[in-house]
DNA sequence: AAGCCGTGGAC
DNA sequence: TGTCCAAGGCT
C-alpha cells in the first residue's frame, strides 16, 4: 500500500492526467478558446460552486457583452449584476466589479499575474488564483476545487478530509510542463469520470494507482448538512400606469443589491410558494397594495426595463407574470 | 472557523 | 419526488 502511494504521487501521474485531457477532455468549453487571462478570471468567478453546463450561457452572454478587459472597464455593478441575473451566488458578481475597479486602480489595469496579488483582489482566493496562473499564465499553482478534492481524495483515499494534506498533494502531482491542460484535466476527470455517485472507474486513467479503485471503497467527501430555517416574506406589489415599485435590497443578508418588492411588515405565515436558499426555505407571498400605502425608499421602473433588472428568481417569476398580463 | 451565500443539474 | 452538491470565498 505505502509503494502503490508513492507511486501516484509520482510526476507521471500529472503527465497521465494531461494525456487523457488532450484525448478525452470537454473540448466544447467557451472559456477554453481564446484563452485570455480576462477570459479565465471571469468564467472562474462564475464556475465557483456552479456546474460548467449553468455557467456557459451566462459566459457566452457576459463576453459578448464586454469582449475584453478594456471593455468591462467602464461597466457599473448594476451591469455586471445584471448579466449574473439568476446565476446566484450575487457576491461575486459585486466583487468582480470591485475587484475591476482595483485592477484599473492599483495593477495599471492588468490583472496581476503573481499569487500574492491575486489573493489581493476580492473573490479570488487560493484555488481561483491558482486557476489563473495555470490556465492562463502557464505558471505551475495547486488548485483545490471539488472536482480536484475528489479525485485526489479517492486517488490516495485520504480519510479524514485534511485540507492541508490535500493541497499538497494537488501541488505535487502537477505536470508542470503542461500546467494549463492538466488543470483543466484533474478537473475533467472529477466532472465525468471520478464523479460523485457511479463513478466510471473503468475508464479511469488513473485507476491501476487508484487506492480507493484497489481497495474497491470510495471514501465520502465532505458532507456538510444544513440546518434550514425557514423564512416567512410578504412581497408588497404596487402597480400604477405599467409601473412596477421596487426597492434595491440590502436588509434580508441574502440577494444583497438585487431590486426586490417592499417587505410587508406582516407576521401572518403565509406561504404561496417556497423557494430554497442553500441555508433557508423562503415561504413567499405577494399582496396587491394601494399605492397610498408606500412608504419605502426605492423606484417604479416600466415594465419594459423589469426583464433585464437584476432580481433574484422569485421575483423574477412574478415580475414577468405581470408583464405577460399587461400584454 | 463554522456559517453563510443561489440556483439548477443529475439521479 | 427529494436529496445531493457544484471550477469557493468571505467573515
Amino acid at each position: 500500500m505505502n509503494s502503490m502511494k508513492t507511486n501516484c504521487k509520482e510526476s507521471s501521474t500529472g503527465k497521465q492526467i494531461t494525456k487523457w485531457y488532450r484525448a478525452k477532455g470537454r473540448n466544447n468549453l467557451p472559456w477554453r478558446e481564446n484563452i485570455t487571462p480576462y477570459r479565465v478570471w471571469i468564467s472562474e468567478i462564475m464556475l465557483q460552486q456552479t456546474q460548467a453546463k449553468t455557467v456557459v450561457n451566462y459566459f457566452k452572454k457576459f463576453i459578448s457583452r464586454y469582449p475584453t478587459f478594456e471593455d468591462f472597464k467602464s461597466a457599473s455593478e448594476e451591469n455586471v449584476l445584471s448579466l449574473w441575473k439568476g446565476l446566484g451566488f450575487y457576491r461575486r458578481a459585486r466583487n468582480l466589479y470591485r475587484a475591476k475597479e482595483i485592477i484599473l486602480k492599483k495593477f495599471s489595469g492588468k490583472l496581476p499575474n503573481s499569487f500574492e496579488n491575486l489573493i489581493t483582489l476580492p473573490g479570488i482566493g487560493k484555488s481561483t488564483a491558482g486557476a489563473i496562473l495555470s490556465i492562463a499564465y502557464k505558471l505551475p499553482y495547486p488548485i483545490l476545487d471539488a472536482n480536484v478534492k475528489r479525485v485526489l481524495t479517492r486517488l490516495f483515499f485520504i480519510t479524514d478530509g485534511n485540507e492541508k494534506e490535500l493541497w499538497d498533494l494537488s501541488n505535487q502531482i502537477l505536470d508542470k510542463t503542461n500546467v494549463d491542460d492538466f488543470q483543466q484535466g484533474i478537473m475533467d476527470l472529477g466532472a465525468t469520470v471520478c464523479t460523485p455517485k457511479n463513478a466510471l472507474c473503468g475508464e479511469c486513467p488513473l485507476n491501476k494507482k487508484c487506492i480507493s479503485f484497489y481497495k474497491g471503497e470510495l471514501p465520502t467527501v465532505n458532507v456538510k448538512k444544513i440546518n434550514k430555517k425557514n423564512v416567512y416574506l410578504e412581497f408588497e406589489i404596487y402597480e400604477k400606469n405599467q409601473k412596477i415599485f421596487l426597492v434595491k435590497n440590502n436588509q434580508l443578508g441574502f440577494w444583497d443589491g438585487l431590486w426586490i418588492m417592499p417587505i410587508a411588515e406582516t407576521k401572518q405565515l403565509k406561504t404561496e410558494l417556497i423557494h430554497k436558499l442553500s441555508h433557508r426555505n423562503l415561504h413567499i407571498s405577494f399582496a396587491n397594495k394601494s399605492n397610498d400605502e408606500l412608504k419605502s425608499e426605492g423606484k417604479w421602473f416600466d415594465i419594459s426595463q423589469l426583464s433585464k433588472l437584476p432580481t433574484p428568481k422569485p421575483i423574477s417569476d412574478k415580475l414577468s407574470l405581470y408583464v405577460q398580463n399587461f400584454l
